[in-house]
DNA sequence: TCTTTCACG
DNA sequence: ACGTACGTGAAAGAC
């Protein structure tokens, strides 16, 4: 059976320029949309497993449409050179793929694959255009499958005929229609002015066809009615222009487009031109031999097995020389890791130890370094490794320098924080993954000594690389205080409180699952007996066939797979019928018990009675922590039931308390303070509420007018500019129309002049140097500030808004946790730091030391950073979590 | 493995 | 005209 792909190369150029970060080799050549083109390619090939494959490419400026209209594509920005010098080198990458590639003078990409598409139908033979221009899914059909490039380029969205007609309601051949309608502004087509997507679907779901709606206008009313028939030829244009010529004169065999795979030596030497590392590693052509071109030295390795004295006395030599550590400990959750080996990178080589060594007398050397607080470490992810190491009895100290820390700091977005992403990033030799040497999933495997020997070696070698470049990087980028003074102890600190752990009440947990048990099925049998039958609650497929399909209840939203039934579209059919409350009560039990009940059980360890979190340092962009194993950091609180788990989180000891701060308002105080708006200032220099005082001002009356709506408004309004106001959020979190929400909006910017500005410099600022940072110069990177796509554009706009004040939290929370950690120990307290959620620290008091504690610990907190507002606390502690409110 | 839903700040 | 609030993690079902 034969299957073609058809690449609309054009298309996916642009899309991937667009969509990826600035990217050059070392020669300044730019080559990120020919990296997002290959990754494009790739991902196709894998998975269509094509037998033909053609990328078609326009010729030309002049086609038979600027013939017939000379303006199409006429306002289209000129191609950036950026983008115009990657075209040669994409048609390289093609043709190192052993890819045929198509062009024909007076014609575009669109007709040359629509030609082939005709004859993919009249052939019978399963076809998958690529691309990311909808105009294409007019060649939808039984035989020919569109896939659209959605966000970036790698991911892609499939459309037979049904899915257009799903999308859109229109048969494909009406997506020409639709564009005879509303027109495309980016190939300059006219359409009928005033009509967009819309309207236009509203005529075709009526008339059909351009034409149709063109002979009975006079159904119409009103403007619509005029623009219609005044605009009668253009339509008609449009429509023509929109149409994909499918008789393109092709001289080709369809035998010429076969493709029998490619040469690995081919594509090996375009890669290497192109430095495309990455890609080179996870293709494996390092093999095809043509990769190393520049001569790699190889690592020595000194591998130290039992009983060999020497190697290990060579070791504990090299141990007090500079060198880098790493240390393999398997599982996601360090607490559980089992150690399978180690390797330190010397000068003279990579000394490389399996457990059995570590386990072993042997080890005893090796072991004492590591717990030296005196003996400087360079390694990575030492957070990690320092839970690990607890199972053996070590408490790592002396840590100086972590590379995945580092490259956090670096760029908190990067996806890869692997040694082997970190050394590519960096232009190290490439280090193979862990995924290539362990495998994954049922296929993980620990490999014969000698290639973990080398694995091990390879990574800490590579350690070894990094860390004097991004020491450098971290000095030029004045990120040195943020990682030395904060980030880097904060690491310690976090594994202290790990460590430590809280102690959980099993039995008030259980009892509290006994309880919820009792109601759920109460809930599940009202739900059946409303739907008239068994059916399972949880799935959001079989809900929505029960709501929508048997009970008729009318659709509010939908999902990529179906119906929409989350909380939001419930609540909005509450008044249809009573088996709604009923599923929103059982969900929210249901959540309770799955997640809290028995979700928090299998974590309490049964030696200790105690629940272990592992908080994530490198995970959130912002700079938040993020907590996992399990997550401590989103136990309920908004709703009474759910509040009640809290009574479960008790002191270790008996007689202490749990004792909780939290700032107040920390996220605007933060605005207030970058904004400098007056306003906002005054507000917690007075010590005012600020959601009414927000109201005051937007809605012009003084505070004894402010009534509980008006309030709740404002306060949604803060919450949106915090987050990146745009109307439509504010609309729907208030179920406002978005005219209501746009007006709130503009009061508010009016009344707080200083936000308006900070909001509108970040974004410029943003803009300019492609980042945004914190008061603490945390960076986050947008490369999607200047994309064309609006959607993409927008987000990073709102995250330009949100990071540099959800970031600053971060930053002092944190600070507040190094100094609080050095206070506790300074003065000799046995009260201990356990818990942070964002924006509250929890802990567990002595008795002795309550009325210290409720005073230190407030004091640490509003001074950990000096702003132009006063930092607010609250605390408040009790005998377990539930009564520190 | 991906998607949907929902818990938190 | 576009189709959204910012940042996370876990459980369950669908594929």
């Amino acid at each position: 059976m034969d299957k073609w792909i058809l690449i609309d190369g054009n298309s996916i150029a642009y899309r991937a320029f667009f969509a990826m970060p600035p990217l050059t080799n070392a020669a300044g050549l730019h080559t990120n949309a020919v990296f997002g083109f290959t990754t494009m390619l790739l991902k196709v090939l894998e998975e269509q497993k094509p037998t033909h494959v053609l990328v078609a490419f326009d010729a030309g400026k002049v086609t038979f449409r600027t013939e017939s209209f000379a303006e199409y594509k006429g306002t289209r920005d000129k191609t950036p050179s950026e983008l115009s010098e990657q075209f040669p080198l994409i048609k390289e990458v093609v043709k190192g793929f052993g890819i045929r590639q198509f062009e024909l003078a007076g014609y575009e990409a669109d007709d040359i694959i629509g030609t082939l598409t005709r004859l993919a139908d009249e052939q019978g033979v399963e076809t998958v255009v690529v691309s990311g221009d909808k105009d294409m899914l007019q060649l939808a059909s039984d035989k020919v499958t569109i896939a659209l490039t959605r966000k970036g380029v790698s991911e892609t969205e499939l459309y037979d005929p049904a899915a257009v007609h799903e999308r859109y309601g229109l048969e494909p051949l009406q997506i020409i229609d639709l564009k005879g309608l509303m027109g495309d502004t980016s190939d300059n087509i006219p359409g009928i002015p005033g009509v967009g997507e819309k309207t236009a679907l509203k005529l075709l779901h009526e008339f059909g066809t351009v034409e149709q709606v063109l002979e009975r206008s006079n159904e119409l009313k009103g403007k619509l009615k005029e623009r219609v028939e005044e605009n009668k030829d253009s339509a008609l244009m449009s429509k023509k222009l929109a149409t994909i010529f499918r008789e393109v004169p092709l001289a080709e065999e369809t035998g010429n487009f076969a493709y029998g795979g490619y040469e690995p030596a081919e594509l090996a030497e375009v890669f290497v031109k192109l430095e495309f590392k990455s890609l080179i590693e996870r293709l494996n052509l390092s093999a095809a031999g043509v990769v190393s071109s520049e001569p790699q030295k190889e690592l020595t390795l000194l591998p130290v097995e039992i009983g060999d004295t020497a190697a290990r006395e060579a070791l504990e030599v090299a141990l007090r020389q500079p060198g880098a550590f790493y240390l393999e400990a398997i599982g996601d959750n360090p607490h559980h890791a089992h150690l399978i080996g180690a390797a330190y990178a010397a000068e003279e080589g990579v000394y490389a130890m399996d457990a059995d060594w570590l386990q072993s007398p042997d080890a005893e050397g090796f072991k004492a370094w590591l717990g030296d607080s005196q003996a400087p470490k360079i390694g990575c992810d030492l957070h990690r490794a320092e839970l690990a190491l607890i199972s053996l009895g070590i408490h790592l100290q002396g840590v100086e320098f972590d590379i995945v820390l580092a490259a956090y700091i670096l760029d908190p977005t990067a996806t890869d924080q692997t040694i082997s992403g970190i050394a590519a990033r960096i232009g190290l030799p490439s280090v193979p993954t862990d995924e290539s040497v362990y495998g994954k999933g049922a296929k993980f495997k620990v490999p014969g000594k000698e290639a973990l020997y080398a694995h091990l070696a390879s990574k800490a070698d590579a350690v070894r690389g990094a860390a004097p470049l991004q020491r450098q990087q971290l000095e030029e980028q004045g990120m040195n205080h943020l990682y030395y003074e904060l980030e880097q102890p904060l690491s310690g600190v976090l594994a202290d409180m790990e460590r430590q752990g809280i102690s959980v009440d099993a039995e008030s947990i259980r009892q509290l699952g006994a309880e919820l048990e009792i109601r759920i099925k109460a809930d599940m049998a009202e739900i059946y007996r409303h739907a008239g039958q068994e059916f399972n609650i949880n799935s959001p497929k079989q809900l929505g066939e029960i709501l929508f399909d048997k009970l008729g209840l009318p659709v509010m939203k939908k999902t990529k797979t179906g119906f929409s039934t989350d909380a939001d579209v419930l609540e909005k059919l509450e008044p249809y019928h009573e088996i709604i409350p009923l599923i929103l009560h059982f969900r929210q039990l249901h959540k309770l018990q799955s997640t809290y009940v028995e979700g928090l059980l299998k974590e309490i360890r049964q030696d200790s009675g105690k629940i272990h979190t592992y908080y994530r340092q490198t995970i959130a962009a912002t700079g938040r922590l993020s907590s996992q194993f399990p997550n401590l950091q989103n136990i309920p609180i908004r709703l009474e039931e759910g509040r009640k788990i809290r009574k479960a989180f008790v002191p270790s000891e008996p007689g202490w308390f749990i004792l909780a701060a939290d700032y107040s308002q920390i996220e605007l105080r933060v605005l207030a303070h970058i904004s400098g708006d007056e306003g906002l200032t005054e507000a917690f220099t007075e010590d005012i509420d600020v959601h009414t005082k927000t109201a005051m001002d937007v809605f012009g009356v003084p505070q004894s007018a402010v009534d509980s709506n008006m309030r709740r408004s404002a306060k949604a309004v803060n919450f949106g500019i915090v987050y990146g106001i745009s109307d439509f959020g504010l609309s729907q979190n208030l179920n406002i129309t978005r005219k209501e929400a746009a007006r709130f909006i503009d009061q508010y910017f009016e009344a707080f002049k200083g936000v308006r500005k900070y909001m509108d410099d970040i974004v410029l600022q943003a803009r300019q140097d492609g980042y945004v940072t914190t008061l603490l110069e945390r960076r986050r990177y947008l490369p999607e500030i200047g994309a064309s796509n609006f959607n993409l554009r927008s987000f990073a706009e709102r995250t330009a808004m949100n990071t540099p004040i959800q970031g600053t939290a971060a930053d002092i929370i944190k600070l507040a946790m190094v100094k609080m950690q050095t206070r506790l120990k300074a003065e000799g307290l046995r009260s201990r730091m356990l818990l942070q959620v964002h924006d509250e620290l929890v802990f567990e008091v002595h008795p002795d030391e309550l009325e210290t504690m409720k005073r230190l610990v407030p004091e640490v907190m509003e001074s950990a950073l000096e702003l132009n507002v006063p930092l607010k606390t609250d605390v408040s502690y009790g005998a377990n979590w539930y009564e520190a409110k």
